[in-house]
DNA sequence: AAAAACAAACCGTCAAGTCGGTTTTTATTG
DNA sequence: CAATAAAAACCGACTTGACGGTTTGTTTTT
């Protein structure tokens, strides 16, 4: 009971992984359990082993990227109480991500969940989670702001990181984006000073 | 020439409008030609007669709902140099149309362009002239300020306004948003008299 | 021996686009 | 001003290919 079990975890990784990557080069629309399985380099039969259908497939991926996500910023965090990164730092490291893997993927997600009730309601806690621990991070960025006031500011940058991650579809311009996150760095510092 | 020229319109409109009911209602995942001719009232070959294909009825679906935003959003700059609106109504407006059918469908389309090279071609000049509209109406509307900061500004605005109506995918909640609609509006009115 | 991991053939469904039609309007011509 | 040719609007059956899930079979581990 050993064996099996190591066997199992690492297809499963791999699977997931590769779940990941077709996400994001081809979208959900042109989502494949036979690319997922052959980026894997698995059999079809295997996938369907160990995951029954697409959903399961899909959810459990999402699951993956968020926690990744949310340690990534914790360790950032960590990183800026003990200076060894700045408030501008900070927010390069949420951009990298936001313009990366991570939004496009949830992109996709949350598009096919807004039209099928059920995937939905599989992810809405696995979101509100996801939401819950980042507020907390930015409750620990900013330790001497009333929580509300953090928590609005994260809310604010989520948002705008969002919006930065959809324009970059038909904008690849990094000049224009830097510019506009720098915009919003003397913005957030106006608004933690005052 | 002149009756079938008008009957012609008409089909083209009712099946333009069709399009953006389904694409909102079911997402292009699910979205399905059949189930756009039924929404229209006409049959599907009369669809097929006056689109070629899926991608011609998408591409000019979409550029309908962006030319009635900056129409809108034209009005709403004329009505604020009459002074019949507020800053603050400028930016509910913008609001109210990008949590709306607008931004859903755009998301929907963005998505598919990201995967299809060929379709992103077509649509990046129609985004880019799409952006360059709204420039200038925000431009109009701090024409004391320099036209570079009301670009930012706008930018700025237009991103966070994506974010949020992401966000709204799984956050329901109405109160949530206009509270950082209402941020938003305060941080804009200190930057534009700074 | 039985259960897990994996493999792959197979099947049913489903939708986009094609195609051969019909009907109505418009252009042409004696 | 017919008569008629041509073109446009429209209809729906059919083809075709694709893909998700099922099922049956094989190998390896427990």
């Amino acid at each position: 009971m050993k064996w099996q079990q190591r066997k199992s975890r690492e297809t499963r990784q791999k699977l997931l992984n590769a779940t990941l990557i077709c996400l994001e080069r081809d979208g959900f629309h042109s989502f494949r359990l036979d690319r997922v399985a052959h980026e894997a380099d698995v059999s079809k039969g295997a996938l369907t082993h160990h995951f029954s259908n697409k959903e399961e497939l899909l959810a459990q991926a999402i699951e993956k990227v968020l926690a990744e996500f949310v340690d990534t910023l914790e360790r950032g965090v960590d990183d800026v109480h003990a200076d060894r990164l700045s408030l501008d730092g900070f927010l390069d490291l949420m951009w990298r991500h936001m313009s990366g893997q991570l939004y496009m993927v949830t992109l996709e997600i949350a598009l096919k969940a807004r039209h099928e009730p059920d995937f939905k309601t599989l992810l809405t806690p696995q979101v509100q989670h996801f939401h819950a621990r980042i507020d907390v991070i930015w409750q620990r960025l900013f330790p001497h702001l009333p929580a509300e006031q953090a928590t609005n500011l994260m809310n604010l940058s989520m948002n705008l990181l969002r919006g930065m991650g959809t324009q970059s579809v038909f904008r690849e311009d990094t000049q224009y984006f830097n510019g506009l996150l720098n915009s919003w760095k003397a913005i957030l510092r106006q608004q933690i000073t005052a």
